[in-house]
DNA sequence: AAAACCTTAGCACGAGCGTGTCAAGGTTGA
DNA sequence: TCAACCTTGACACGCTCGTGCTAAGGTTTT
């Protein structure tokens, strides 16, 4: 058998050989496995590891964020879906790109006569509001 | 007042009051406020309500998955610590650019070095751990 | 001033996350 | 062969998410 056995691993890293296995199970970090079934880590799978746990603990996040983050870089169009959503945000247009810009420039009395001054760039046709307190 | 009430957004949406008020607390999608305090909805407010919504049902995803995207994309450090994770990820090259393959490759020395730093005290180059079952 | 809203704060509760532990059975190596 | 490991499956438990509902108290409107 060519790499670490799953406590070898687990002691290596600092995780349980519970958590190494549900860590697999999240679909981050699948080791090899021995012909007999035998989950096989090697150096990649260590150090992956080692960077995962300081990735979490460093950011207070949790395995199932990173993957959701495997999620939106394997799925484009949840990818494409969740740009899409924040494209349309209601903050400062310095990363707005141009065309978007500008269209939330020609938007803008529409929207103001409205309600929200600052608020967001996104074609708010489909509006037509119950009644407007007003 | 300016805007939609918290019900009557709630009513166009297809969210509860209640759920309006989790998704500010969320950090998602925050109404401006009238001067007694109550929650103001604009119509961009009220099309990022529905779309938010759709985007949940579609993909199957939680308010605290928009949530950590949202993170994602305020957070550069952040970001770049999972992309980095993602970068040194055990997938095949194929899908990797050459050029940070190549990259990878070259700071796989000082990466292992920075990781054991401020990781789990037990000792660790990867490459020559335990007991090797070999 | 009373009805009908709004606010925050809290309890409740099922579902899922993060984790340990135990059970029943296969693999490995001395 | 036998101890020591591995596998999957499951129960358990505390914590968070998503959601409704109630309470105590302001605001708006009629």
């Amino acid at each position: 058998m060519d790499g670490l056995t799953i406590q070898q691993a687990a002691q290596t890293t600092g995780w349980s050989p519970r958590m190494l296995r549900y860590v697999e199970d999240a679909g981050l970090i699948e080791p090899l496995r021995s012909a007999a079934g035998y989950r096989l880590y090697g150096p990649a799978e260590l150090q992956r590891l080692r960077t995962l746990r300081a990735l979490l603990a460093e950011f207070d996040i949790g395995l199932t964020d990173v993957g959701f983050a495997q999620r939106l870089r394997r799925d484009p169009a949840l990818r494409t879906a969740v740009d899409h959503w924040f494209a349309a945000a209601p903050r400062r247009p310095e990363n707005v790109p141009a065309a978007d810009w500008l269209r939330w420039e020609q938007d803008k009395h529409q929207r103001l006569l409205n309600a929200n001054a600052h608020l967001a760039p996104l074609d708010a046709h489909s509006t037509k509001p119950i009644k407007e307190t007003a």
